[in-house]
DNA sequence: CGTGTTATTGACCAACATCAAACTTAGTGG
DNA sequence: CCACTAAGTTTGATGTTGGTCAATAACACG
């Protein structure tokens, strides 16, 4: 066991690799000690935008961001959702441009990590290498399964689909209370998740209600329940790869 | 320059990754090395299976292959389509187990590669460890991308840009012959990529055609008019990450 | 209290799905 | 070389999911 005491911010990282890969307490205490540099974000501002050249990765620590792109028709698709203790853009360690943005859905804290401090674990740290690998490959698995969603899953379904993840990834690194969740996300902004649009988005919403397999007002949500919400959205948390099973 | 002959089938692989990545010519010599264990693999068989725990990955050799899942609803939902010099399961070094299936759509000559022999690599030539996390990185691009297709663009750009992207991945690669190439897909095939139904994508080609942006027949493209194809699919190859501007 | 954003509802519409039949093509065996 | 077959493509008719538009209601915030 290590004696260091990490900061909290630092604990959100930890405990988000921790959920997904096998570290050692000396890669933890080393996660610890990497330079954070923390801002504070405004809501429905860009974190980092398409086109840009990087040279720290975000770490987020509080509140709702996602990835997207804006087509040339205009709409919008969002790619994926994060919470904290994801580092949404880790790719631009290896990939100079970005080629869609990530912006805050929320009010966000986030850190931003110097990419050579970053490179200099992923030296150093085999374990912390494979970690960070392994989390680019856990957000592919994810696109992979929204693709599947817009692609064959109909909108109830996919909504299902997409409040399961959530709820789970949620649950994951401890941001999630029993059966319920904070979702500070428009129906407009589910709607470009899952190439819907909001009038529909709000109509599914609505019959999952009706049925009594979720419960929500304002931005909570409830699940009512979580085996008919699995069901009806066709949902095994294989793809999350996580560590331990989270229900 | 070095001196050392590199085979045919480890051409392709030294190809592909010059493509999207800087490698010294040690760093080929060293990649020219690889174990590969070849064999053949019949038509619309799987070469990877979903919940499979490889101990190699699969480097395409010749012939076309996608990853795909089969949903609760029997539906199939194919996440990518790969081209010789691609290892599309390269994933499965740092994720056990296998979330989809790997299936050849044609005959296909395939090499194995231990991920000991792959892992020895990573540990020795950081370039080459940095190749192959980008590979595995712009896979993950190629998947947003597809989701925007599939969430918020209509069939006809849709098909277009997906025609877009299979050419300059096979012109990276040295396997288009100007502005054609084989493209052994079926209509079925491309419909469950895209999420359409066969007889829609049908439709849709068949527009291309009379507006005189491509032609085919059999399983070849020819490509008629590159700019207004571009411009009919919202297609930017920034997103493939492509050391040189293949148009 | 306004004011702007988000959610909700209803009427209508379009893109694409489904179904079924005919046609083409490629491959196979005699 | 020619039937025969299976797979894939093409076409038309019809159906459905989900989009669009517009109006109203409910909040959230200063």
């Amino acid at each position: 066991m290590s004696v260091i005491t990490h900061s909290p911010y630092h604990q959100r990282l930890i405990r988000k690799l921790d959920a997904i890969s096998v570290l050692g307490a000396e890669d933890r205490d080393v996660l610890a000690t990497l330079p954070l540099n923390i801002r504070s974000i405004p809501e429905n501002s860009d974190i980092v935008s398409r086109g840009d050249r990087p040279s720290s990765c975000c770490l987020i620590l509080e509140g709702f961001t996602c990835r997207y792109n804006i087509l040339a028709s205009g709409q919008r698709q969002i790619f994926s959702f994060h919470v904290p203790g994801d580092i949404p853009d880790l790719q631009s360690l290896h990939i100079e441009v970005m080629d869609h943005s990530l912006g805050a859905l929320t009010p966000c804290r986030v850190a931003f990590i110097p990419h050579v401090a970053i490179d200099e674990l992923l030296h150093t740290r085999p374990r912390i290498a494979r970690a960070f690998w392994r989390e680019t490959l856990i957000d592919a698995a994810i696109f992979r399964e929204w693709l599947a969603s817009v692609g064959r899953r109909t909108a109830y379904q996919s909504v299902a689909h997409l409040i399961c993840e959530i709820y789970v990834q949620l649950l994951a690194v401890g941001l999630a209370d029993g059966l319920n969740f904070e979702l500070p996300i428009t129906q407009e902004e589910l709607g470009d998740a899952l190439g819907l649009s909001a009038v529909h988005i709000n109509r599914v919403l609505q019959e999952l209600k009706v049925a009594r397999v979720i419960a929500s007002n304002r931005r909570q949500i409830v699940i009512i329940d979580w085996e008919r919400l699995k069901a009806a959205g066709d949902f095994d948390p294989g793809y999350l790869h996580l560590r331990h099973d989270e229900l």
